[in-house]
DNA sequence: GCTCTTTTTTTCGAGCCTCGAAAAAATACT
DNA sequence: AGTATTTTTTCGAGGCTCGAAAAAAAGAGC
């Protein structure tokens, strides 16, 4: 089962430490790092010397803000950007995003494309994807060998080992391995993650204060997802990427759901049930394929501006977000929540009867303890947690090397 | 954030991993140590050596089942009885039981007594508990100094930190930190266990095959509960136990639940709701304080016997059990359940609305798969459940010293 | 401009720990 | 009784972290 600790992992976690306290503070003293990761300052003497050796620290200008003090200045340690380099693809309805980062990680080349993913053959999606990524390796301001892994994010379902999109609703195509396929294609490590545990690994480093150990990001799209860390750490299903809020049961044999199923949560609260529900167009019609951001802002508009099926179908939105919430938090207790998403842009018009409803469950104890944040726009934020989810994997594995590691997945079973 | 892993913590964290490989394989012998911790064969020799000189393990007989093998016979390795001990204090509905268990794991001393727990005072169910600790730490055959932890398992909902109930069907009193309170009384270190969570632990314990890194213990008793692994892990809350499975809801604005809230899980499938609805009652009808275990069985026995309230009883538990489940799956996906308590042995008329409900879910994909195991007696697993948890305390900090722990609370911030 | 103080960083020896190889121990086979 | 086989122990080598002391790099004071 678990493993014993063997002498060499000791300096390899240790150096994975230090790269990590280097990252989170961006530049810290020696003496900093020291105290917060607990070692002496001659193991982090010891190991900060040979990074910079290796290339993957490098030390910058002694630190200036306190330049006061008396005694030896500090000398800031920072990461070298030229270390190496990562990719990050983003696959989203109709769209496709990649960007190459570097090792401190600022942007250093990218592409965006429009696509009609949702009736795109197989092969011509996935061709898509590689021909992007080669375009990307092929700029000729990079040099190729230094991207030291891809990670990839998509609306819907993947798996634990991070290697498969299992169901998305940008697509009709299921079990699509795609960071399998980018491995076998290019040669570097690829993990496939779920765009909605980006966003909470995105948020997580953005803002460290409010998102600590135990956090919920909602996206409020066309359909709804989340990104749920407890104790610090990602929350995943057992099998798949799990965390599947949006169909959790808000009313048995309810409205009709874009996932088949009746009454889910997204049933009531994705962008097209509340277009279903403003148009009055009853709970069993279809779902429509997508509405466009400017449609649910002119109903937002319309919402705000007067009484009426609008302003009654974010209010039945609302109300199935907080019941669902109240379930998730007679689980897990509740916690800071941001609302992701165009529909994060009306949460003025979710709240009341989200908070109304919350306060009905078990989970709404002190529900005014509760607090929203919101953030329209989520590409950035998956982007930018793709990002740090893959440099983090460098961290460890290229940077602190001897782990029993393999493309991201730690492997538990060693005899 | 995270701490550096010092020299000394080595030698720490290896001991506890043997003391724990032999505790879950019984009588292994140093090379099968080495095999399933990964160590070489010269620290597990020295690291045995040292335990067996410190009293904590002992040398067994020869492994004698294959000793048709060539060569050296290997040397059972077993943990030694008189280590140590522990105290488990279960406390139930009307129903307290204290038992000692030595290093090993056998009762060497038990009490149990009925109390009134639902109309007795915040000072005497605490003076109760307190008096039966006492009289079995008392114990003529027993050496006081030699009980190294307590642990208290309850029904509801405790703290995190594992110090305190902080609420609780059987009394009326909330937020009581019987763990503190043991602890200054007799100054031995205590926690305060969900009891749920317990039977997760005792299940993992009894069967490991079944019952290994993800599953389900749900309490089908007066209320609903659970207890959760996920990848090996006991699930809890950011702040409480969490996991209050029975407080997921099942219809909003549904039926009245014994929280005060409407629509719970619970509300449909806990004993009082089976009973309400069997009797015809009405969903706004007060929840009774207990069914006897005999009731449940007559009501049982009668929706076996014929179709009728009584059946139709269980089918609604069984459908509310059924979409509560179907949410949970949709968070972490499915996983094998175990159903204990009265109501378990009812899982009969129960199973096939709960299968025809998470069917309806996305979490139910694939619902022919999910299994259900049924165990209608829950003490005997809730205390062995304490047992392990206590003893697992005791092989980590008491016997591999010098971890930054408190209380089973392992503290996180160091500077 | 020089010395003293303060703070950071590096150096160095001590003490542990794990590992691999070889030796020792304990049994079955012939 | 001797040989083969398997388990367990012994022993030296190599690494790692730590604490103390030294070195380095500034500001403060005169």
């Amino acid at each position: 089962m678990s493993v014993g600790i063997r002498h060499d992992d000791l300096r390899r976690r240790n150096r994975a430490m230090v790269i990590a306290a280097v990252r989170r503070a961006g530049q810290p003293s020696r003496t900093e790092i020291a105290a917060t990761t607990g070692l002496s300052h001659s193991t982090i003497s010891a190991i900060s010397s040979d990074l910079i050796g290796e290339g993957i620290l490098a030390e910058s200008k002694p630190i200036e803000a306190g330049s006061l003090k008396r005694g030896r200045p500090q000398v800031g340690l920072s990461l070298n950007a030229e270390a190496a380099a990562v990719m990050t693809v983003v696959l989203s309805l109709n769209f496709l995003s990649v960007a190459v980062i570097d090792y401190a990680g600022q942007v250093i080349s990218e592409e965006q494309r429009r696509l009609d993913t949702l009736t795109m053959p197989r092969d011509t999606l996935i061709g898509e994807c590689v021909a992007i990524v080669r375009r990307r390796l092929e700029d000729p301001d990079l040099d190729v060998r230094s991207v030291a892994r891809i990670a990839l994010a998509i609306q819907g379902i993947t798996d634990t080992r991070a290697r498969a999109m299992l169901w998305s609703p940008i697509t009709p195509h299921t079990d699509i391995a795609f960071a399998d396929i980018l491995e076998d294609e290019f040669g570097i490590p690829a993990t496939m993650e779920n765009d909605c545990n980006m966003m909470a690994v995105a948020l997580r480093w953005r803002d460290p204060q409010r998102y600590r150990d135990d956090f919920i990001a909602i996206l409020l799209s066309h359909g709804i997802g989340m990104g749920l860390v407890l104790k610090g750490q990602l929350f995943t299903g057992t099998h798949s990427s799990g965390g599947e809020f949006g169909h959790m049961i808000h009313q048995p044999k309810g409205a009709l759901c874009r996932c088949g199923r009746r009454g889910c949560v997204e049933a009531y609260a994705g962008n097209y049930a509340i277009w279903r529900n403003a148009r009055q167009l009853g709970e069993d019609t279809e779902p429509v394929a997508d509405v466009s951001d400017a449609d649910m802002r002119a109903l937002a508009a319309a919402a705000r501006d007067s009484e009426g099926p609008e302003r009654e179908a974010y209010r039945k939105a609302g109300e199935a977000l907080g019941y669902g919430l109240g379930s998730l938090f007679a689980l897990i207790d509740p916690a800071p929540v941001a609302m992701v998403g165009v529909s994060a842009a009306a949460f003025d018009l979710i709240e009341p009867a989200l908070r109304e409803a919350i306060a009905q469950t078990a989970g709404g104890q002190h529900s005014e303890w509760i607090s929203f944040d919101t953030e329209p726009n989520e590409l950035p934020l998956i982007r930018e947690g793709c990002a740090m989810r893959a440099l983090t994997f460098v961290d460890q594995e290229i940077f602190a090397p001897g782990a029993q590691t393999r493309s991201g997945l730690v492997s538990k079973n060693v005899a």
